[in-house]
DNA sequence: TTATAAGGTTTCCGATTGGTAACCTAAAGT
DNA sequence: ACTTTAGGTTACCAATCGGAAACCTTATAA
Protein backbone atom coordinates (compact mmCIF):
# COMPACT_ATOMS: atom_id res chain seq x y z
CA UNK A 1 0.00 0.00 0.00
CA UNK A 2 1.21 3.03 -1.36
CA UNK A 3 0.34 6.74 -0.29
CA UNK A 4 -0.11 8.91 -2.85
CA UNK A 5 1.77 11.96 -2.97
CA UNK A 6 -1.01 15.08 -2.51
CA UNK A 7 -0.17 16.98 -5.37
CA UNK A 8 -2.87 19.99 -4.28
CA UNK A 9 -0.81 22.92 -3.65
CA UNK A 10 -1.03 23.41 0.58
CA UNK A 11 -3.70 25.45 1.26
CA UNK A 12 -1.37 28.22 2.39
CA UNK A 13 0.44 29.00 -1.30
CA UNK A 14 2.19 32.23 -0.38
CA UNK A 15 2.58 34.47 -3.58
CA UNK A 16 6.08 34.66 -4.66
CA UNK A 17 7.02 34.61 -1.38
CA UNK A 18 6.48 37.32 1.16
CA UNK A 19 7.92 35.49 3.48
CA UNK A 20 11.18 35.38 1.96
CA UNK A 21 11.34 39.18 0.82
CA UNK A 22 10.85 39.68 4.22
CA UNK A 23 13.02 37.36 6.07
CA UNK A 24 15.77 38.85 3.73
CA UNK A 25 15.48 42.25 5.85
CA UNK A 26 15.90 40.43 9.32
CA UNK A 27 18.12 37.89 8.44
CA UNK A 28 21.10 38.90 9.88
CA UNK A 29 22.96 38.52 12.89
CA UNK A 30 21.44 40.98 15.63
CA UNK A 31 19.21 42.20 13.04
CA UNK A 32 15.60 42.07 15.01
CA UNK A 33 17.47 43.62 18.10
CA UNK A 34 18.55 46.25 16.69
CA UNK A 35 14.55 46.83 15.15
CA UNK A 36 13.69 46.56 18.53
CA UNK A 37 15.90 49.00 20.12
CA UNK A 38 14.73 51.52 16.96
CA UNK A 39 11.15 51.34 17.77
CA UNK A 40 11.71 52.60 21.04
CA UNK A 41 12.89 55.68 19.46
CA UNK A 42 16.10 57.44 17.28
CA UNK A 43 19.15 55.84 18.74
CA UNK A 44 22.89 56.62 17.65
CA UNK A 45 25.73 53.74 17.30
CA UNK A 46 27.54 53.91 20.23
CA UNK A 47 23.97 53.51 22.32
CA UNK A 48 22.76 50.67 20.23
CA UNK A 49 26.13 49.28 21.40
CA UNK A 50 25.25 49.11 24.81
CA UNK A 51 21.76 48.42 23.87
CA UNK A 52 23.58 44.86 22.29
CA UNK A 53 27.08 44.40 23.89
CA UNK A 54 27.72 41.14 22.56
CA UNK A 55 27.59 42.73 18.62
CA UNK A 56 30.62 43.59 17.16
CA UNK A 57 31.28 47.15 15.54
CA UNK A 58 31.80 45.36 12.64
CA UNK A 59 28.43 43.73 12.33
CA UNK A 60 26.03 46.58 14.13
CA UNK A 61 27.61 48.98 10.99
CA UNK A 62 27.06 46.16 8.58
CA UNK A 63 23.73 45.89 9.77
CA UNK A 64 22.95 49.40 9.73
CA UNK A 65 23.87 49.63 6.60
CA UNK A 66 22.41 47.09 4.88
CA UNK A 67 18.54 47.88 6.96
CA UNK A 68 19.39 51.53 5.64
CA UNK A 69 19.82 50.64 1.78
CA UNK A 70 16.56 48.31 1.92
CA UNK A 71 14.70 51.94 3.32
CA UNK A 72 13.94 50.56 6.88
CA UNK A 73 16.81 52.44 8.64
CA UNK A 74 17.15 56.41 8.34
CA UNK A 75 20.31 57.90 9.29
CA UNK A 76 21.29 61.47 10.67
CA UNK A 77 24.16 63.02 11.23
CA UNK A 78 23.89 65.71 13.39
CA UNK A 79 26.70 68.40 12.89
CA UNK A 80 28.56 68.01 16.53
CA UNK A 81 32.09 67.68 17.33
CA UNK A 82 32.79 64.68 16.91
CA UNK A 83 29.88 63.97 14.64
CA UNK A 84 27.14 61.97 15.99
CA UNK A 85 25.16 59.73 14.00
CA UNK A 86 21.40 59.16 15.14
CA UNK A 87 19.57 55.95 13.37
CA UNK A 88 15.58 55.69 13.38
CA UNK A 89 13.50 53.35 11.78
CA UNK A 90 11.35 54.55 8.78
CA UNK A 91 7.78 54.27 7.86
CA UNK A 92 8.92 50.57 6.31
CA UNK A 93 10.67 49.96 9.00
CA UNK A 94 7.90 50.73 11.76
CA UNK A 95 5.88 48.22 9.57
CA UNK A 96 8.47 45.64 11.02
CA UNK A 97 7.53 46.66 14.64
CA UNK A 98 4.65 43.79 14.77
CA UNK A 99 6.59 41.49 13.54
CA UNK A 100 9.23 41.93 16.42
CA UNK A 101 6.57 42.38 19.25
CA UNK A 102 5.34 38.95 17.66
CA UNK A 103 8.65 37.49 17.87
CA UNK A 104 9.17 39.23 21.17
CA UNK A 105 5.90 37.43 22.86
CA UNK A 106 6.72 34.11 21.20
CA UNK A 107 10.00 34.34 22.69
CA UNK A 108 8.09 34.45 26.49
CA UNK A 109 6.22 31.80 25.93
CA UNK A 110 9.11 29.64 24.65
CA UNK A 111 10.86 30.70 28.38
CA UNK A 112 7.75 29.72 30.02
CA UNK A 113 7.72 26.19 28.76
CA UNK A 114 11.76 25.92 29.61
CA UNK A 115 11.46 26.95 32.73
CA UNK B 1 29.80 70.04 21.88
CA UNK B 2 30.13 67.10 22.75
CA UNK B 3 26.64 64.90 22.57
CA UNK B 4 26.57 63.07 26.38
CA UNK B 5 25.60 59.05 25.61
CA UNK B 6 21.81 58.60 27.20
CA UNK B 7 22.90 55.79 29.69
CA UNK B 8 19.89 55.24 30.78
CA UNK B 9 18.32 51.98 29.02
CA UNK B 10 16.17 52.19 25.75
CA UNK B 11 12.33 51.87 26.70
CA UNK B 12 12.06 48.68 25.02
CA UNK B 13 14.63 46.60 27.37
CA UNK B 14 13.97 42.45 26.38
CA UNK B 15 14.68 40.22 29.89
CA UNK B 16 16.89 38.23 28.86
CA UNK B 17 16.16 38.59 25.56
CA UNK B 18 13.09 36.33 24.20
CA UNK B 19 14.06 37.71 20.70
CA UNK B 20 16.87 35.37 20.57
CA UNK B 21 14.99 32.78 22.25
CA UNK B 22 12.62 33.15 19.29
CA UNK B 23 15.29 33.94 16.51
CA UNK B 24 16.80 30.44 17.39
CA UNK B 25 14.26 28.47 16.36
CA UNK B 26 13.06 30.94 13.30
CA UNK B 27 16.80 30.98 11.94
CA UNK B 28 17.90 28.30 9.64
CA UNK B 29 17.56 28.74 5.90
CA UNK B 30 14.02 27.87 5.26
CA UNK B 31 12.90 27.32 8.24
CA UNK B 32 9.83 30.27 8.30
CA UNK B 33 8.65 28.33 4.67
CA UNK B 34 8.70 24.77 6.69
CA UNK B 35 6.28 25.86 9.28
CA UNK B 36 4.06 28.32 6.71
CA UNK B 37 3.08 25.38 5.08
CA UNK B 38 2.88 22.79 8.29
CA UNK B 39 0.43 25.85 9.51
CA UNK B 40 -2.01 24.30 6.86
CA UNK B 41 -1.86 20.93 8.25
CA UNK B 42 0.24 17.89 8.64
CA UNK B 43 2.38 17.37 5.71
CA UNK B 44 4.97 14.16 4.44
CA UNK B 45 8.55 15.10 3.67
CA UNK B 46 8.40 14.54 -0.23
CA UNK B 47 5.25 17.16 0.05
CA UNK B 48 7.50 19.93 1.73
CA UNK B 49 9.76 19.03 -1.10
CA UNK B 50 6.79 20.11 -3.93
CA UNK B 51 5.83 22.75 -1.41
CA UNK B 52 9.60 24.71 -0.98
CA UNK B 53 11.05 23.66 -4.34
CA UNK B 54 14.72 25.40 -3.86
CA UNK B 55 15.28 23.24 -0.76
CA UNK B 56 17.62 19.88 -0.94
CA UNK B 57 16.52 16.83 1.35
CA UNK B 58 19.90 17.57 3.47
CA UNK B 59 18.70 20.98 4.73
CA UNK B 60 15.00 19.73 4.83
CA UNK B 61 15.89 16.99 6.89
CA UNK B 62 18.43 19.20 9.40
CA UNK B 63 15.39 21.56 10.02
CA UNK B 64 12.69 19.30 10.65
CA UNK B 65 15.48 17.42 13.24
CA UNK B 66 16.20 20.39 14.85
CA UNK B 67 12.61 21.98 15.10
CA UNK B 68 11.65 18.27 16.47
CA UNK B 69 13.93 18.78 19.30
CA UNK B 70 13.15 21.98 20.11
CA UNK B 71 9.46 20.70 20.15
CA UNK B 72 7.99 22.65 17.08
CA UNK B 73 7.34 19.87 15.37
CA UNK B 74 5.93 16.27 15.53
CA UNK B 75 7.14 13.52 13.28
CA UNK B 76 4.69 10.53 12.69
CA UNK B 77 5.76 7.36 11.26
CA UNK B 78 3.13 5.86 9.06
CA UNK B 79 3.12 1.99 8.67
CA UNK B 80 2.94 2.10 5.45
CA UNK B 81 5.25 0.28 2.99
CA UNK B 82 7.72 2.51 2.44
CA UNK B 83 7.05 4.27 5.47
CA UNK B 84 5.56 7.33 4.72
CA UNK B 85 6.70 9.94 7.66
CA UNK B 86 4.34 12.82 8.40
CA UNK B 87 5.54 15.87 10.00
CA UNK B 88 2.84 18.49 12.15
CA UNK B 89 2.81 21.52 14.08
CA UNK B 90 2.75 21.01 18.07
CA UNK B 91 1.20 23.25 20.19
CA UNK B 92 4.46 25.46 20.89
CA UNK B 93 4.74 24.85 16.48
CA UNK B 94 1.20 26.77 16.64
CA UNK B 95 2.33 29.66 18.64
CA UNK B 96 4.88 30.41 16.21
CA UNK B 97 1.75 31.10 13.54
CA UNK B 98 1.12 34.81 14.38
CA UNK B 99 4.88 35.49 13.88
CA UNK B 100 4.78 33.35 10.79
CA UNK B 101 1.57 35.69 9.72
CA UNK B 102 3.09 39.02 10.63
CA UNK B 103 6.31 38.10 8.75
CA UNK B 104 3.96 37.54 5.31
CA UNK B 105 1.69 40.72 6.18
CA UNK B 106 4.70 42.61 6.17
CA UNK B 107 6.46 40.98 2.98
CA UNK B 108 3.27 41.82 1.03
CA UNK B 109 3.84 45.30 2.38
CA UNK B 110 7.02 45.45 1.07
CA UNK B 111 6.35 44.07 -2.38
CA UNK B 112 3.54 46.88 -3.08
CA UNK B 113 6.68 49.64 -2.05
CA UNK B 114 8.99 47.76 -4.65
CA UNK B 115 6.44 47.73 -7.76
C1' DT C 1 50.51 68.36 23.52
C1' DT C 2 48.27 64.71 24.40
C1' DA C 3 44.19 62.27 25.21
C1' DT C 4 39.49 61.51 24.22
C1' DA C 5 35.33 61.18 21.83
C1' DA C 6 32.23 59.31 17.89
C1' DG C 7 31.69 56.48 14.35
C1' DG C 8 33.38 53.99 11.89
C1' DT C 9 36.89 50.83 8.27
C1' DT C 10 40.10 47.18 7.32
C1' DT C 11 42.45 42.87 7.66
C1' DC C 12 42.70 38.36 9.04
C1' DC C 13 40.85 34.15 10.29
C1' DG C 14 38.13 30.20 11.83
C1' DA C 15 33.52 28.37 12.10
C1' DT C 16 29.17 27.56 10.16
C1' DT C 17 26.16 27.03 6.18
C1' DG C 18 24.16 25.19 2.53
C1' DG C 19 24.44 23.01 -1.98
C1' DT C 20 25.50 18.72 -5.02
C1' DA C 21 25.71 14.24 -5.77
C1' DA C 22 26.11 9.62 -4.56
C1' DC C 23 24.42 6.19 -1.76
C1' DC C 24 21.13 3.26 1.27
C1' DT C 25 16.97 0.25 2.86
C1' DA C 26 12.91 -2.59 2.43
C1' DA C 27 8.81 -3.67 0.21
C1' DA C 28 5.87 -3.69 -3.60
C1' DG C 29 4.71 -3.21 -8.40
C1' DT C 30 5.76 -4.80 -13.58
C1' DA D 1 14.85 -9.70 -12.12
C1' DC D 2 14.48 -4.97 -12.04
C1' DT D 3 12.67 -0.62 -10.91
C1' DT D 4 10.28 2.54 -8.17
C1' DT D 5 9.09 4.69 -3.89
C1' DA D 6 9.79 7.23 0.68
C1' DG D 7 12.76 9.18 3.41
C1' DG D 8 16.50 9.84 4.35
C1' DT D 9 22.34 9.80 5.15
C1' DT D 10 27.02 10.83 3.93
C1' DA D 11 31.08 13.03 2.02
C1' DC D 12 32.84 16.81 -0.04
C1' DC D 13 33.24 21.61 -1.15
C1' DA D 14 32.81 26.69 -1.66
C1' DA D 15 30.92 30.67 0.07
C1' DT D 16 29.46 33.38 3.66
C1' DC D 17 29.44 35.03 8.29
C1' DG D 18 30.89 37.03 12.15
C1' DG D 19 34.39 37.93 15.80
C1' DA D 20 38.96 40.27 17.27
C1' DA D 21 42.05 43.64 16.93
C1' DA D 22 44.29 47.42 14.82
C1' DC D 23 43.71 51.63 12.66
C1' DC D 24 41.59 56.32 11.07
C1' DT D 25 39.83 61.43 11.39
C1' DT D 26 38.84 65.71 13.32
C1' DA D 27 37.82 68.84 17.00
C1' DT D 28 37.70 69.91 21.50
C1' DA D 29 39.00 69.32 26.59
C1' DA D 30 42.56 68.77 30.11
Amino acid sequence: MVLPVRKNKSPNTPHECPLSQCMAILGGAWTPNVLWYLSGGPRRFSELQIDIPPVSAKVLTTRLRDLESKGVVSRNVKPTSPPSVEYALTDLGQELIPVIEAIVEVGHKIKLRTE
